[in-house]
DNA sequence: AATCGGATGATAATTACTACCAAGTAATCG
DNA sequence: CGATTACTTGGTAGTAATTATCATCCGATT
């Protein structure tokens, strides 16, 4: 199995040509292009830490000084709105357990959150492979499928939307994936 | 790629076993074995959901109406220490960012929780011939690599302990994890 | 430049936890 | 079995992250 760390210069070149489309991006999306978003994105695009909203804050103050954390919190759900980024932590929301401690996998409703188990255990074995990756001892690994539950796939297309907000309750990145599948 | 849903016979057969055992376990890892840790354990095996907190309150609470909320926090983190159950959302603490919209996974150390991105073209490959697994249908997908970045694999081994609390900062799950390596 | 709908900042409110601490109770040991 | 004691629990206050609200502002369009 082919693995590997992403390397820095590869990322930066991919931040500029991203930030360079920003902007008409937004206007496609019939969002403002205003001082805030800009620096927020480029903050983002600068970064390969995968920042809280917090740190993200902390950058983007040093060139707005007045700008408001709530700010940052909205912006960065709007970017995954747009697909200009994407929330690493989708089911961050409240904490989920599980009584099977057995090695398996997950699939996820984007809509609802419901989960089930997975088996897969060809993707076990390929990875139990691997004891490093880069400079990381590998403990182990959990697979996320995001999909669309049945009761969900039914209602209501979601998606589209020329500019809308769309919220859906109790989730934090809408519906909005674009994942392994994207492109 | 091999890929199933669990079961849910074999899942109640599962649970049966692992509540039979979780008194001497217990008793092993130097708990207490409380009525409120049963009846928690027991809704959190009877469960196919990978319920929240506040859902296993609901369902105990019928058979112990005095238990506390706090209680069950409590319990359901100590259930992850001790290794008798997993907390699916091990990032759940606070939403992180990504500026790289491009399809890839993540190595997340599991003490600092540094995130390096890892790109895995069989992996994707593998996934995107899937549209569906049982009724659901895939939109897309993404691989959580846990490790220990160079930085946190030095610094003491951490795990281990008789049955001490062992707390982490900032850390909802501690250090524990079985995973797709556990056995 | 005028208009106007979306965006922002300040702050209150909410949510999901976590810390505290007094009181209760498993486990251990006569 | 009853005393001892360390671990647990319940109740509640506190915290951190995020979301809601709303008056004001400003980017886009004309
Ligand atoms: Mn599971
Ligand atoms: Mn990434
Ligand atoms: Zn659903
Ligand atoms: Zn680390």
């Amino acid at each position: 199995m082919e693995l590997q760390l992403v390397n820095e210069g590869r990322r930066a070149g991919y931040a500029a040509r991203r930030l360079a489309e920003f902007a008409e991006r937004c206007r496609r999306g019939g969002l403002a292009v205003t001082p805030q978003r800009l620096a927020i994105i480029r903050a983002l695009l600068a970064s390969a830490e995968h920042p809280r909203a917090d740190a993200i804050y902390e950058t983007v103050r040093r060139e707005h000084p007045h700008i408001s954390l709530a700010t940052v919190h909205r912006t960065l759900e709007t970017l995954c709105e747009i697909g200009e980024a994407r929330k690493v932590t989708m089911l961050h929301d409240s904490a989920r357990y599980d009584g099977n401690v057995v090695p398996h996998h997950h699939v996820i409703c984007v809509r609802c959150r419901r989960i089930r188990d997975v088996e897969i255990p060809e993707l076990n074995d390929l990875l139990s492979a691997r004891r490093e990756i880069g400079d990381f001892k590998v403990l182990g690994s959990s697979l996320e499928i995001h999909a669309l539950c049945p009761d969900c796939a039914g209602k209501g297309r979601a998606r589209r939307a020329k500019h809308g907000r769309g919220s859906s309750p109790r989730t934090g990145c809408k519906d909005s994936v674009q994942d392994t599948r994207g492109g």
